[in-house]
DNA sequence: CTGCTTTGCGCAAAGACTTGCGCAAAGCAC
DNA sequence: GTGCTTTGCGCAAGTCTTTGCGCAAAGCAG
């Protein structure tokens, strides 16, 4: 492996020189320059990061630590997250949690073996009392990605889960839904109370009452999503409507239906948090509210970058809008 | 950060037993092991592999290069490539290709320059050129994983396409269907080919001609299907059954064919490459083949770990058979 | 008790890089 | 020409860990 001591000797200068000119920390007259870029180019010299964290305590590398999940909304945010970092400069490396909490915090801290300077994460489940204190020991910037943890200071990203399931759920009711069934998420994560939330404050708006009968757990799963469909069909009572929480539970209440012959939207209006690049091939083709995954991304790189060039900023707590995207099987029958 | 020499001081020997109870790398006393281990735990030591890597040489770190994708044969993939590192006590750091050469020799850079010892790499189209001579240069042990390059020396896990489309084709011959349209995936991927040529073979084995028109290219995307399948069904002799090279593309065939008002598998059977969890939610269920991406992903690890050990060993090219999945779509009817 | 082997541990160099300090040369005003 | 400021670069210490070498103590056979 050639070094910059190699390089030094080659070009004809000290190994400080050579130093600087690789992270320009210093003026170094152009001649000289160029002799150590000639040299380096010569050699094939390649830097070495690692070693400069030894002595510099600095390698310009972030961490991610997220489920590997076959959601497309957890891959564009990943790609946000990729692209934002390669702009400003940071390497990234990703870990895979498996969105669970035990193995979230031998994943961080294989992450904090590599000496990565800040890490964004989606965090998992019991978190805080895993992996947050690990973070603190070792005085890490970090930000939350799409969980949202209202009673903590920190730094952290997602989007308008209420106001965009206000939305939604006000677009149902003003096509003269009265009874919506709702198909939440996994307990204990912010983004499902959240959406509960929006549902509720909805029908309030609307001077209409909730059915608390029509909220019914989906753990954010497709199997889920159907059995809780099912369920609902059942009732004498059925809702007219359906809003799924996330888009795997969509997924499992469009086969439940379809397997019990109601008709969308004819018989049943569905629509879903979460977008995904095909849920316009199904017919009818399926109205989301679509996350803006990858400027979550980008932002929570932002954050991170703030964080780390000033760690007694003030926590951000940041949310952006989501857009929803009208197709059938709400039965506006737009487009 | 507490350093070993904190932690050599608190127990009262030098640094060189603290780093040799930490590896193990050479006897020592029980009692002066049990005094460094307790010292180690009040003072929360934390190793640094990084500076490890820097006078020993070695971190037990590997580097995945792979598309961040929403297909869930990638996700899979990378799940048991994570497990199976873990299993073998090796951190996995992973980057994003975008399946693009250019960002793939950076990202790959990246990896390096974390030390990594071992990389494993679905590779994007180029990569020879672009990230193979920088793999050759650091002398870095490397696994290709799902694109098999025929010619090249290489350590290699992939799946057996050939065969286990022979096996689906045959499966629609067996039903009377001599007309079966195709859907290919990008050109110039082995993956692609690979698929092309066991539905020849089938054809070939079961004395049917083929008619070229019937293999149309659709890229391995969604829209890519959808087109290819819908300039099938302009044919005046339409194919009846159909084959798509990999899960997205036959999902755009689905759209076609229901929006062109085609039933299955009454009017087109239809069957494709790649398994997807909500395969069965469609209906009718898609007949698919299943990929064993996680064994695929395991032993991938297996083959680095063995390259690591011996950098002689004769390259190894692995290919794991795939499974049919039985569903409505190819008219069977089964289960 | 002597001399040899084994067991247990410390010393110090090495590994690749950064950076505070300080020196020398050049530039400049007077 | 003199004294002061810039500009440009080298010296050497420091970063955390590993490991070859070698020393001391303990164990043991004779």
């Amino acid at each position: 492996m050639v070094t910059m001591t190699e390089v030094a000797r080659a070009a004809g200068v000290s190994v400080s020189t050579v130093s600087h000119v690789v992270n320009g920390t210093r003026l170094v007259a152009t001649a000289t320059r160029e002799r150590v870029q000639h040299a380096m180019d010569m050699l094939g010299y390649q830097h070495q990061p690692t070693a400069r964290s030894l002595s510099a305590g600095t390698n310009r590398t972030i961490g991610l630590a997220i489920t590997v999940a076959t959601n497309p909304y957890w891959v564009e945010l990943i790609q946000g997250i990729d692209r934002e970092a390669t702009r400003a400069g940071l390497n990234l490396i990703i870990v895979d949690t498996r969105d669970d909490a035990r193995h979230e915090s031998v994943a961080v801290a294989n992450l904090l073996a590599h000496r990565i300077e800040g890490l964004i994460t989606a965090p998992a489940d019991g978190w805080r009392e895993l992996t947050l204190p690990m973070l603190r020991d070792h005085a890490l910037p970090y930000v939350l990605v799409d969980r949202i943890t209202p009673d903590l200071r920190v730094d952290q990203v997602g989007v308008e889960n209420e106001a965009a399931t206000i939305a939604i759920i006000d677009h149902l009711i003003s096509l003269g839904h009265t009874r919506i069934g709702m198909l939440s998420g996994i307990p204990g994560l912010s983004t499902s109370t959240e959406r509960v939330h929006g549902y509720h404050a909805a029908h309030q708006r609307a001077g209409l009452p909730v059915d608390p009968e029509l909220i019914l757990v989906g753990s954010s799963t497709t199997d889920g999503g159907r059995k809780a469909t099912w369920e609902l069909l059942q009732f004498d009572d059925r809702p007219t409507a359906l809003f799924a929480a996330n888009n795997s539970m969509a997924i499992g209440a469009l086969a439940a239906l379809s397997a019990a012959g109601v008709k969308v939207p004819a018989d049943m209006a569905l629509t879903a948090f979460d977008d995904f690049p095909w849920a316009d091939l199904f017919s009818p083709g399926l109205t989301t509210v679509a996350q803006p995954s990858a400027a979550i991304g980008a932002r929570a790189v932002q954050l991170l970058l703030r964080r780390m060039n000033d760690p007694d900023a003030p926590p951000q707590t940041v949310r952006l809008p989501a857009e929803i995207m009208h197709r059938q099987s709400c039965g506006c029958v737009s487009r």
